[in-house]
DNA sequence: CCGACGTTTCGGTCTGCGTCGAAACGTGTC
DNA sequence: GACACGTTTCGACGCAGACCGAAACGTCGG
C-alpha cells in the first residue's frame, strides 16, 4: 500500500480549538508559559498540560524550562508556514471573521520575540555584532568574543547581568518572518533592555 | 479575541486517517469516483460518503456528478501543497512510526505529486535545470532566469501557460520520500503536461 | 524548613464522531 | 417498465478523547 507518514496524526492535533488557540498565540514568535496558553485557549491549565504534551509530542512545539515555568514555542518555520496556510485554507473556505492582520509590514521589520529583539532590526544588530567581530558564529553556536566582551561593558551592560541562571549567554533563535537568525540569550536581552533603557525604542501598546 | 478563521475546522478533516487517504490518493491529479476512493481507504461507501460530504463543505475537495458516478478531486493547488507540507512535518517527526517511506522503488522514482513531476525524476529535472541555468535557487525561492525562459519556449511552452492567477511560476516543493525538493508551481505543472503530450512518459493503471 | 506558585498526573464523566447494516434515491441498461 | 449499479440517508453501536476536580511533584522565596 501508498501508505506514507501518517498525516492523520499531524492534522488531529490540529483539529481541536484548544491546541489551535495555542499555536495561533505562539504565531508571534514569542515562547509562552503554559499558564498563558491556557488562559489564551480558555481552559483549565490541566488539560492545556495534556495538550501541550501532545503537541511536544508530535514536535510541533518545543518546551524549555526555566525556573518552575516552562516555556513553549513553535517547533520551526515549517510549523509557522503550515499554520499560515491552514489559516489562508480556512478563511478562503471558511464563513469566518477575516484574520488579524500578521502581516504587518512594521511588524516584521522589528519585533520583541519572547525578551529579545527580532525581525529584521534583530537581524541586522546579530549581522553588525558579527562583522564587528564582538560575537563569534561556529556553525549556529554563538559565544561572546573578548573584544565583544568589551564592547559591551563599554555598552553600558554589566556581565554580572549576563550569567542568568543555566541560561546560555548567546544563542541563535530562528526568525520565521525573516528566515534568519537573531541574536537570543541573555545578551540579547541585556542588549534589548540597554535599548529601552537609552530611549531608543519602545514597546507599542497592545502587544 | 484574536479567533481567526477556524484552523480547527480544517485540522479536523485532515485528522481522520480514512479521509487522509483519500486525499493523498487524489494527490496523484486526478479525479477519483467515490467508491474508489473508498476502497483505498478500506472503508465502505457509507462511511465515505459522509466523509467526502465533510472534505466538499471544507472546500478541500470538489465533487462533479458524471452519469451515475460521482468524481472527486482536490479543490487546487493549495490544498496539495498543504498535503505537502503535512507529509514533511509527520515524515520529520514521525520517526517511531513504521513507514519511513514509500518502499516501491518505482514510486520512489518517478511519481505525480497533484500536477507536476516528483521523485527522484523530479528532482533530477529541478537539478538540472539549474545547473543549466534556467533556474535560479537562491536560498530556495526559485525564479526563472532569462535563458530559462527561452529555454521553456523552446521546449514549447506558451508563457501564458504560466500564468495561472496567484499561483507562483516556480516553487520549491519538499519531497518527503526524497528528502530534496523538486520543481512545482505552473512552470512545474506546464512541463509535466508537455512530457506527457511528447509521450516520453504515460501513466500507469492503478495510480 | 515551610508556604506559595506553576505544572503535571490521576480518576472519572460525557460529548462527539467514525463505523457499519439496512434501505431509499437517482441513473443507465436491457 | 424492470433490473442493476453507484451513491446517499437513517439509525444504532462503540470507542477515542476533551474536560475538570483533587492531589502530587518541583521550584523559588522567606
Amino acid at each position: 500500500m501508498r501508505s506514507g507518514p501518517d498525516i492523520a496524526r499531524i492534522g488531529a492535533l490540529l483539529g481541536d480549538p484548544a491546541r489551535t488557540h495555542m499555536l495561533t498565540a505562539l504565531m508571534s514568535g514569542e515562547a509562552l508559559t503554559a499558564g498563558e496558553l491556557a488562559r489564551e485557549a480558555a481552559i483549565t491549565p490541566q488539560t492545556a498540560s495534556s495538550h501541550l504534551a501532545k503537541l511536544t509530542d508530535g514536535a510541533l512545539v518545543t518546551q524549555r524550562r526555566q525556573g518552575r515555568c516552562v516555556y513553549y514555542a513553535l517547533a520551526g518555520p515549517e510549523v509557522a508556514e503550515l499554520m499560515e496556510s491552514l489559516a489562508g485554507l480556512a478563511a478562503a473556505a471558511g464563513h469566518r471573521r477575516t484574520r488579524p492582520g500578521p502581516r504587518d509590514p512594521a511588524l516584521r521589520r522589528a519585533r520583541v520575540c519572547y525578551d529579545h529583539l527580532a525581525g529584521d532590526m534583530g537581524v541586522a544588530m546579530l549581522d553588525a555584532l558579527v562583522a564587528r567581530g564582538a560575537i563569534e558564529d561556529r556553525g549556529g553556536a554563538l559565544s561572546l568574543t573578548e573584544p565583544g566582551a568589551s564592547f559591551v561593558r563599554a555598552f553600558g551592560i554589566a556581565e554580572v547581568a549576563l550569567e542568568d541562571g543555566r541560561r546560555p549567554v548567546c544563542r541563535a533563535c530562528l526568525d520565521w518572518s525573516v528566515r534568519r537568525s537573531h541574536l537570543a540569550g541573555s545578551l540579547g536581552k541585556a542588549l534589548l533592555g540597554r535599548i529601552f533603557e537609552q530611549g531608543w525604542a519602545r514597546r507599542l501598546e497592545g502587544g
